[in-house]
This record gives C-alpha cells, structure tokens and sequence, in this order.
DNA sequence: CACCATGTTCCTTG
DNA sequence: CCAAGGAACATGGT
C-alpha cells in the first residue's frame, strides 16, 4: 500500500493512537525489516521510549521517539515497500500470517506486516534527505514542479516517479497526473512546456489530494484481512461497496475506454514498469 | 509454468 | 561524477 495517499491516510489513522505511548518492547519474526539491525539491537534502541509524533514525508512514516520529557531524542522511520501495512490491534491475537514486527505498547500492539517484505524500518533520517519536494505542501508551487523536473531527456512518467524529483508520486499516481494534464508518458522532460507544467503541477495536487481524501471517507479497516483493491485494504464486508470501480483512471484500465473521449487506454512499459495512457488525450 | 504486482537500491553502461 | 536503465530483492495472485 504504498504512494503519498495511501501513508498519508495511515498516518492520520495511527498519529492520534500512537502518540503518547510507550514501547515496551518488541518483537522481530523477520528480520529483513529491520536490517543491518540485530533485533537485540533494535529492541535497545526503541525499547522505553515515548512516540512523541507520527507524520509522513514522501513515502516515509516518520516517528519521533523520545525518553521522559524532553524533546524527540531519536527518530524511526517506516517504508511500507510494496505490500506493507501497519495497524493497532488488541494484545495476544493470533500471529497473522506475514507480521515482521510488533511493538508491544501495554494495551495493545502496533503491528507491521509484510508480505514481500520489501518495507522495513530506519533509525535515521538518511532516506529522507535525498527527497524532493512535498507536492502537497502548501508552499509547493507550479514553478517549484517547473524546476525540479529541469530540462532532463528522461521520459516524464519516470521523472515524475523519481523520489529526488517529487515525493511521493509512484507508478499509479504518475499515470493518473499525466492523463489529467493531458502529456504523453513517454514525453521528453524538456519538451514539457511552461503552461503543459502548470497544468501537471494542478493534476498532481488534485489526483494525490482526491486520493486522500477518498481513503479519509472509505473507512478503512487497517487490520482486516486483507481486501486490496490496488490502494487501500478494506475489510471484507465493505469491500465491494466500497472499491469505487472509477478509483482509477487510466491505471490498471488497458483496452477499456478513456473516461474523457471513450478511446481505448494503452498499456506500454517504461523503465521496467507498466504505463498507462491515452493516445488521444494525451500529447 | 509464465507473467504480473502500489518500491528502493545497487550495478552497469554511456 | 552524472544520467538512465535494468536486475535484484521475496512472495502471492492470476
């Protein structure tokens, strides 16, 4: 589960029940997500301290850990990879299949799965300083996009996807901001015009912006069994009526009609990954 | 069995 | 050193 939308929407569901608590202790079934970590040393380094705050930059969870009053004094982050999900959930259930770490927090358990296992946790804020700008923040303007995609020769589907660039923005969102604005995939970056990136600028903040907002009214079920529909995971019950079949609009819809002019939706791959397009809209 | 999958890092090539 | 592309990572679904 894992573009700006998708984290964005747990942190809002987990800040407001992690803050203020305390790790007692943890527990590492594997391994993997908290390399070069030992677990010993894991457990060291968080055991005892305090979740002072939960926010997100990029794909990154961010915790701020801390001991007695003062400020954070360390920081924890989390990368859900492809597959990866957090929930709170009642101490002593059942261990869930793929669970790769469970804090233990008194009266209950945070609890991070992982299937692919390509998530994990980092004691540093490293990853973070090779990030671009937050696409959603407040001071993210059209000139700013302008710049950081800069005259490159790389296709704009992959600038756009490059962490360095823009936060946050992965192969699905990538797809939908570039049919929203109306640009060709495969487009040359520094063939991207003036009023072509203003108009990407908008696309972006409006596709991740409606994601979130989507996933804030879906009422997710965080520690459910499962369901995913490509985005969100959804309990079982609500799942089919909640997966709005227009989640999408050209990812994942090759062969099916433009929802803007009803032309088939191509299908073509870029740097090892599926785009999704409209020839016609799209230029 | 083959192919595909919401991501990042490392390696190679130019 | 930089830019860009591809493989690897580990597992499950179709």
């Amino acid at each position: 589960m894992p573009e700006l939308p998708e984290v964005e929407v747990l942190v809002r569901h987990l800040a407001p029940r992690l803050e203020g608590r305390t790790i007692r202790s943890v527990a590492v079934p594997r391994r993997r997500a908290i390399e070069p970590w030992t677990p010993r040393k894991f457990g060291a380094y968080v055991r005892g301290t305090r979740i002072m705050a939960v926010t997100r930059r990029g794909k990154y969870l961010r915790f701020d850990l801390g001991r007695g009053a003062g400020p954070s004094e360390c920081v924890l982050l989390g990368h859900l990879g492809m597959t990866g999900r957090m929930y709170l959930r009642p101490v002593g259930g059942a261990l869930a299949p793929h669970v790769s770490v469970v804090f233990d927090l008194g009266e209950v358990e945070w609890v991070f799965e992982d299937a692919r296992q390509f998530g994990g946790f980092f004691g540093n804020d490293r990853p973070l300083r090779h990030l671009g700008p937050e696409p959603l923040s407040e001071g993210f303007a059209a000139e700013d996009l302008s710049a950081c995609l800069g005259a490159s020769r790389q296709p704009i589907k992959p600038r756009l996807m490059d962490q360095s660039v823009v936060a946050g923005l992965g192969n699905i969102y990538a797809s939908e901001a570039l049919h929203d604005a109306g640009i060709a995939p495969d487009r040359e970056t520094r063939s991207v015009d003036r009023e072509e990136r203003v108009r990407l600028w908008g696309a972006i903040r409006e596709v991740l912006s409606e994601a979130v907002r989507l996933g804030e009214a879906a009422s997710l079920d965080f520690a459910g069994d499962g369901i995913r529909d490509g985005l969100f995971y959804y309990g079982r019950a609500s799942a089919a009526a909640e997966a709005p079949e227009e989640r999408f609009r050209v990812y994942d819809r090759a062969g099916r009609p433009c929802y803007r002019c009803g032309r088939p939706i191509e299908r073509f791959v870029q740097t090892g990954r599926s785009t999704f397009c409209c020839r016609a809209c799209q230029r």
